[in-house]
DNA sequence: TCGTCAGTACTGGACAGTCTAGTTTCTTCG
DNA sequence: CGAAGAAACTAGACTGTCCAGTACTGACGA
């Protein structure tokens, strides 16, 4: 076997996680059948099955291996220097960014995935959002502690005050997407939300 | 027939409806079947597709006929007061109904049903969205512009203002609903959820 | 009497998961 | 290196179940 290769059995893996996840995002998880995924990943049914014992399985795998994804926007998040001058643009910045990556098709998809299936599979959609959401408004706080520290921000409950960030962001453009089927945010549209958004925070919070 | 009696046919199609809601609600558009409907309506199948053509009709109509409850929300909404020295009160008293209306078990089931059927039903989505939250929206607007004239608030743009003052206290525990089974907040988080949100709004819009 | 209803059986299709038979790839050991 | 066996794979048939929507019969109410 060639360095760069996987074994045969890992490459059918991945063929299988990444065709199953694409079919659940796109029709959902009852709408979507084990003979469909099979199919995508070009791939028997029998294999399918060796690799995950039943349908409930994979969905889980799939779902929970999305939440690699959130460390970038870790980083990003932690990222923010103790800068007087430019810490309205800063936040700026990062609220575009949040904006941007929240609004993404497949984000918004595999949101409506696991809000669809709360019920079915409570302790993934927890898991999803402790793994997930939590992580970043952790570090959030942490990042608007450090700022209070540094006298950019006064910020009683820097838990709460991350809170009050995203909530002042967000709320809206995904409510909407998350109702409509698709996302319907222009570029401008974004700009502004993220603009309005750092205002008001740094009126309430400076 | 009793004054005080619908005919036959009207209470049959009211116990469909009633059977339906509560059906779909608790176990999704999927997992839900005409047979268990009509079972549950205590009426025969074949009522039902008397008086809905098929699941997807009686689908959009049990969902369309919840937006009336929102009515209730909008008188709310209407009736703060141009008082500035009960200003704060009456905002935390909003908020807190506000917090308490969105976080019934209901409520966050229709949310989760009709988010989780967006894809299917696009337009029965939008529609549920524009004519429940952006009504709600809308209002609070109007109230901000009213409570502006009086030189209670100083708001530039009133929709956008409602949509922050939303952000601030449902992101975070509507968000937390979403994505686990239940509700899970105690009457003691939405005390501090409103008055933290309701401060952080004042900081930045009196 | 006439339309509406309950009860129930039926049709047709979808789908999770199993099974079988034959093929390909990996591994191991002479 | 090369053969032989083990493991994984393909293709597709098959079972059992569920469900939307239809059809029919006999009862019951206006």
């Amino acid at each position: 076997m060639a360095a760069s290769e996987e074994g045969r059995s890992a490459r059918k893996h991945t063929a299988i996680m990444n065709a199953a996840t694409k079919a659940f995002m796109a029709n959902g998880y009852a709408g979507t059948s084990m003979d469909d995924i099979a199919k995508l990943a070009a791939v028997s049914k029998q294999t399918v099955y060796k690799h995950f014992t039943d349908k409930e399985k994979l969905f889980t795998e799939i779902v929970l291996a999305t939440t690699d994804r959130v460390d970038a926007m870790v980083d990003l998040v932690a990222d923010i220097p103790a800068d007087a001058q430019a810490l309205e643009d800063n936040l700026t910045r990062l609220a575009h960014q949040f904006l941007t990556a929240l609004t993404q098709p497949e984000v918004l998809q595999l949101r409506r995935l696991i809000i669809a299936n709360a019920d079915t599979f409570p302790q993934l959609g927890a898991a999803w959002y402790e793994q997930g959401f939590e992580r970043i408004l952790a570090t959030l706080a942490t990042t608007f502690q450090r700022l209070d520290d540094h006298g950019l921000l006064r910020i009683a409950d820097p838990h709460l005050a991350a809170n009050h960030f995203s909530g002042l962001l967000l709320w809206i453009p995904v409510n909407k997407a998350m109702f409509h089927g698709s996302p319907q945010h222009t570029q401008d549209e974004l700009d502004r939300y993220a603009a309005a958004g750092v205002q008001a925070f740094l009126a309430a919070y400076r």
